[in-house]
DNA sequence: AAATGGACCTGGTGGC
DNA sequence: TGCCACCAGGTCCATT
């Protein structure tokens, strides 16, 4: 039942008792893991900690410096960067990477694979083990001894968060460079959080050709795109929080965040907004969809 | 400045 | 069934 070229949405997806977090890493997917994280350890003691890969910690890799003894204070998300704080400033920077992902496990559950560190922690209801597990190892969790460290060695080179950056400051920012608005979208100097798929939601929602030329789109254009992003990414969230928690069987019924695309994923398939062909290409070295007549781009002729 | 291509990794999928 | 090429949500680096 799948289309070609569809994405893999339903990850790695196991009944049980435990929370599990799929590993997906854009921004709505992030900030999910945030909110489940958070309340499962924000005002926790962390009873214990261990790296099981070494090399996938940056920095001092001890188990004080995972947080051991200490308490969660917050969970906090820029962009698609995560950061564990304790309440004595030591903190944790946790990217996902393609295939990252943070577990709470149920109670005897066995540890998944390609786990690279653990925590235990004692929460209100009782002991409970998370684990970072990512595959590819893209990711990483990088230790520093205060979140300012953290902020200033991890988060200062990003842009303002896409959820929350004004959208004058989003238009002035497309406005200086040149290159295809899409690859500015990926850029996360520019703007933290928006990745391959959202880019080309947002994109489509707007109704903009993934390669016009960032600085020469009108400023209502930008500003137009702007709340698109925002609009892309609330559904996502919302939709990512339900879809997590609630398994779809591979065969079945879509989730609401598969659904939820337009065009990602979507290459060849009627666009769902006036029903031509979706296009698909090379876009900033990614593959990218749109539909040639509903978003307008410098060249439309090849669109 | 920006585009391209490769690297980093593993696993799933589809073709043969 | 097996083997293999290809592809994937993200960065990071070297080269043009």
């Amino acid at each position: 039942m799948r289309r070609p070229g569809r994405s893999r949405y339903t990850g790695r997806t196991r009944t049980g008792a435990g929370v599990r977090l799929r590993p997906m890493p854009e921004l709505p997917e992030v900030e999910t893991v945030r909110r489940m994280i958070a309340g499962v350890v924000v005002g926790a003691r962390v009873a214990s900690a261990r790296a099981i890969r070494r090399a996938y910690v940056i920095g001092s890799a001890t188990p004080r410096a995972l947080l051991a003894d200490g308490v969660i204070e917050s969970v906090r998300r820029h962009g698609k960067q995560l950061a564990i704080v304790a309440d004595d400033g030591r903190s944790l920077g946790v990217h996902l990477g393609m295939t990252g992902g943070l577990r709470v496990l149920a109670p005897g559950e066995p540890t998944p694979g390609h786990t690279h560190v653990e925590w235990d922690v004692e929460t209100d209801s009782g002991h409970r083990r998370v684990v970072m597990a990512d595959a590819r190892r893209f990711g990483g969790v990088w230790t520093f001894a205060s979140f300012e460290e953290l902020r200033r060695r991890r988060w200062a080179t990003l842009g303002p968060d896409a959820l929350s950056i004004p959208d004058d400051e989003f238009a002035d920012r497309l406005g200086r460079t040149r290159r295809a608005v899409k690859a500015a979208l990926l850029d996360q100097r520019l703007l933290a959080g928006v990745g391959n798929i959202y880019a080309d939601e947002s994109l489509h929602a707007a109704g903009v050709h993934p390669g016009h030329p960032s600085a020469r789109l009108s400023r209502a254009r930008a500003r137009r795109l702007g709340r698109a992003i925002r609009w892309t990414l609330d559904r996502a969230i919302a939709a990512g929080g339900s879809t997590v928690r609630d398994y779809r069987d591979p065969t079945g019924v879509e989730g609401a965040f598969a659904a939820a695309h337009a065009v990602y994923g979507r290459a060849g398939a009627p666009c769902l907004r006036c029903g031509r062909r979706l296009r698909s290409g090379v876009i900033s070295g990614r593959t990218t969809v749109w539909c040639g007549s509903c978003q307008r781009g410098p060249d439309s002729r090849r669109a």
